[in-house]
DNA sequence: TGACGTCACTTTTTT
DNA sequence: AGTGACGTCA
């Protein structure tokens, strides 16, 4: 019955056991903290003390939502059901649907994406005459939403919480904003835990509801929360007092986007009788990569403290490599090169399968150069992240007729759809109507129906607004009868919007329509629209081509959370890596979170980590030389292997950047390098390749040799086709 | 309404 | 360099 806490070492059963009372569970990486949430969530139930429905239990992802909701039904033996778990946003959407009333809403608000909220506030700042060329949306837009994070409503910026944007205006502008989000019966992200903090925060009645149903609380990644999930969190818990946060402070890496660090010593002081668990086993990582780890964020100042302990017994390994290159294209060579050589044999007979290897760079446009190497490889790869499935235009746009059907007021969706397909209502349409609605204080929607009758439109745009408009009237008629899946089905037929990409010739065409087709899918697995709605908004993701072996490519923010065998982290160069920009920006903090960021990176390690640095890289137009990162030099010398010429290029660079940089003209130096560093040596010249021979290209990749003259190969290349090239450029394959 | 030119931008990103 | 947003012109 309770053998599920004999898998657990010392410190993780207490992590579970503790279970009434205040919990801040410190959980280095890989030290098993999803297995203590996981477990400490079934010990409550398995041990009677409180029903799924009474237990909350918080992430900030869907992926790890999706992943404790099944590992808890495992410990369960059966699937878990009637839990509140999810992330923030959609426990908050859950919440805000039962009282929207009191908010000023209907329980049909729309959640709106950050395309939306861009297009709101755009508008706002129109109608309020800003200079958008002076001052640009997106920048009121973060500021809104930090204040937001920090749970400011309008009313409550202080001046001295101000920004001086357009003269000023910042705060009226966001109270613009909020009060057309309200008119429009629409929320933002932010919109989601701040509604619903004010309501706990000012109706006792609704607070005392939520008091009697959670007996116990459960947060994930509790260092990424920001202010107004903490308060959140705190107007919840206040009750019981049983809370429990799991976090890492030093993975802390997404400050920039409002999560606050110091929630973690927040927690102790606003619950003083809390208790503190560490957990310091580790059982990812070889004891070189933890100790590289460690030596790095020792560098960081006011930390909470834990350290690593190797917990695995066969916790011994390879050393970890630091390689210096002299480019960035070199770079993806060796990291290609190295794969290849792994993916034949790993030193001890083994094979390692592509899908444990990770390429993690701090920027997306690193990738380029990796994708590039391992495509003329013929490495299979995926990358990580990119357009979620609901960013995409189609889905965008079935979303909006969607809207627009469950909710006539949602001025945004009508705006998406009324001229898409293309009907001809063109900019002079939508303006009329425009200026209608705001007369009338009406949705735009009503307005186009009251220009209609007026018979203020003609020709082209009449007839097909009125088109639109009947459909939207008949297709909300059979919403009850037909059900949504087919009322949205047909709708998007009828609309002309499926004709629209069919017609399409164009090469992306084939694949919106294979997405909208999964989109009209996965409106069955839902009972209301609503739900529908909901999830596409806020969980829905690509699903992952995740079938066969593939390296992955992603950003180290990306990474966080995931683990690989080998792990390469190219890039530690100053400027890219702690990336200039975040040091410009946040000084001594940024700093401190580019390093965070970098022990994330290291510790997804569990074998294998080769960190490595360019010499010269192109940023956007021209090269620029770097000089290795700083992070390099605090990993402790006993746990690294340096090979190329790191050492040398950081020890010349700094101190003698002339003999480096001035001695020869460029070509030259990258010629001496390359012949320096390239390893394995390149073969003395090969006689001379036959037909039909396996060769490799530099460039190219492996191919098959169809004819031969003189020095002069024409090879069919498996990936880039019919070449003829010299001879001295391939090696056998 | 669409084609074309100009301009600025280019870290990380969930919901 | 390449992209995307915006404005102007036919």
């Amino acid at each position: 019955m309770t053998d599920y806490l004999d898998r657990l070492n010392p410190e993780q059963r207490a992590a579970v056991e503790t279970v009434d009372g205040p919990l801040l569970v410190l959980a280095g990486a890989g030290t098993g903290k999803t297995r203590v949430l996981t477990t400490r969530f079934a010990h409550i139930l398995l041990t009677g003390r409180a029903h799924p429905g009474q237990v909350l239990a918080v992430t900030f992802t869907n992926k790890a939502a999706r992943e404790m909701r099944e590992r808890v039904g495992v410990l369960l033996g059966r699937p878990a059901e009637g839990l509140w778990l999810g992330t923030f946003h959609a426990l908050c959407a859950r919440m805000l649907r039962r009282h929207a009333a009191l908010l000023g809403l209907t329980p049909t608000f729309s959640i709106l994406d950050a395309d939306d909220q861009l297009r709101l506030l755009k508008q706002v700042m129109e109608a309020a005459s800003v200079d958008l060329k002076r001052w640009p949306a997106p920048g009121l837009m973060a500021a809104i939403q930090r204040w937001k994070d920090r749970g400011l409503v309008p009313a409550a910026v202080t001046p001295a919480e101000d920004t001086d944007f357009a003269g000023g205006r910042a705060r009226p502008l966001y109270a613009a904003y909020q009060a057309r989000l309200l008119a429009l019966n629409a929320c933002d992200f932010g919109d989601l835990l701040l509604h619903v903090t004010e309501l706990l925060r000012t109706n006792a009645e609704v607070l005392g509801q939520y008091h009697r149903q959670f007996r116990y609380i459960l947060v994930d990644e509790y260092q990424d929360t920001n202010l107004v999930q903490y308060l959140w969190l705190r107007l919840l818990a206040q009750a019981s007092g049983n809370i429990c946060c799991v976090g890492d402070d030093d993975q802390s890496i997404y400050s920039w986007r409002g999560a606050e660090v110091e929630n973690i010593l927040r927690f102790e002081k606003d619950f003083p009788a809390a208790r503190v668990v560490r957990l310091e086993s580790n059982y990812r990582s070889t004891a070189p990569i933890l100790a590289a780890a460690s030596g790095l964020i020792a560098h960081n100042e006011g930390r909470l403290g834990k350290t690593l302990r190797p917990g695995r017994r066969d916790a011994a390994g390879e050393q970890v490599s630091v390689v210096g290159l002299w480019d960035s294209d070199e770079e993806a060579r060796m990291v290609g090169e190295r794969i290849e050589a792994l993916r034949r044999d790993d030193g001890q007979g083994g094979r390692h399968g592509l899908s444990e290897m990770a390429i993690l760079v701090r920027a997306g446009f690193q990738t380029r150069a990796f994708e590039e190497r391992l495509i003329t490889l013929g490495v299979p790869y995926r990358i990580v992240g990119g357009l979620r499935f609901y960013e995409r235009a189609e889905i965008r746009d079935a979303i909006a007729y969607a809207r627009i059907l469950v909710q006539p007021a949602d001025d945004l969706a009508f705006e998406r759809i009324v001229n898409v397909p293309r009907r001809g209502v063109g900019d002079a349409a939508l303006r009329a109507m425009h200026a209608r609605a705001r007369e009338a204080g009406i949705p735009l929607l009503a307005a186009a129906a009251i220009l209609l009758d007026e018979g203020a439109l003609k020709g082209r745009v009449r007839d097909a607004l009125r088109d639109l408009l009947r459909g939207l009237d008949r297709w909300r008629e059979t919403l009850p009868r037909e059900g949504y899946v087919v009322t949205v089905a047909t709708m998007l037929d009828e609309s002309g919007y499926m004709e629209m990409w069919q017609r399409d010739k164009s090469a992306e065409a084939p694949g919106r329509l294979e997405n909208l087709k999964e989109f009209v899918r996965a409106l069955g697995d839902f009972e209301t629209l609503q739900g529908f709605l909901d999830h596409v908004s806020l969980v829905m993701e690509n699903e992952e081509s995740s079938e066969g072996e593939r390296v992955s490519l992603m950003t180290l923010h990306a990474a966080k959370g995931l683990e690989f065998d080998t792990v390469f982290l190219p890039g530690w160069e100053e400027g890219l890596f702690p990336n200039q920009r975040a040091l410009d920006e946040g000084g001594n903090k940024g700093l401190e979170e580019e390093r965070r960021l970098a022990y994330v990176g290291i510790t997804r390690a569990r074998r294998r980590a080769i960190i490595s640095h360019a010499a010269n890289r192109r940023i956007y137009a021209n090269w620029q030389s770097s000089i290795p990162s700083r992070f390099i030099e605090e990993l402790p010398s006993e746990h690294v292997a340096v090979t190329g010429a790191a050492r040398l290029a950081r020890d010349s660079m700094l101190r003698a950047p002339s003999v480096f940089a001035g001695q020869f003209p460029l070509a030259a130096r990258r010629q001496q390098t390359i012949d320096v560093w390239e390893m394995p040596a390149r073969p003395a010249r090969a006689a001379s390749f036959a037909v039909g021979a396996r060769v490799f290209h530099q460039k190219f990749g492996y191919g098959t040799v169809t004819a031969a003259s003189d020095n002069r190969l024409d090879v069919a290349f498996d990936k880039a086709g019919a070449k003829r090239v010299l001879d001295s450029f391939v090696e056998p394959a």
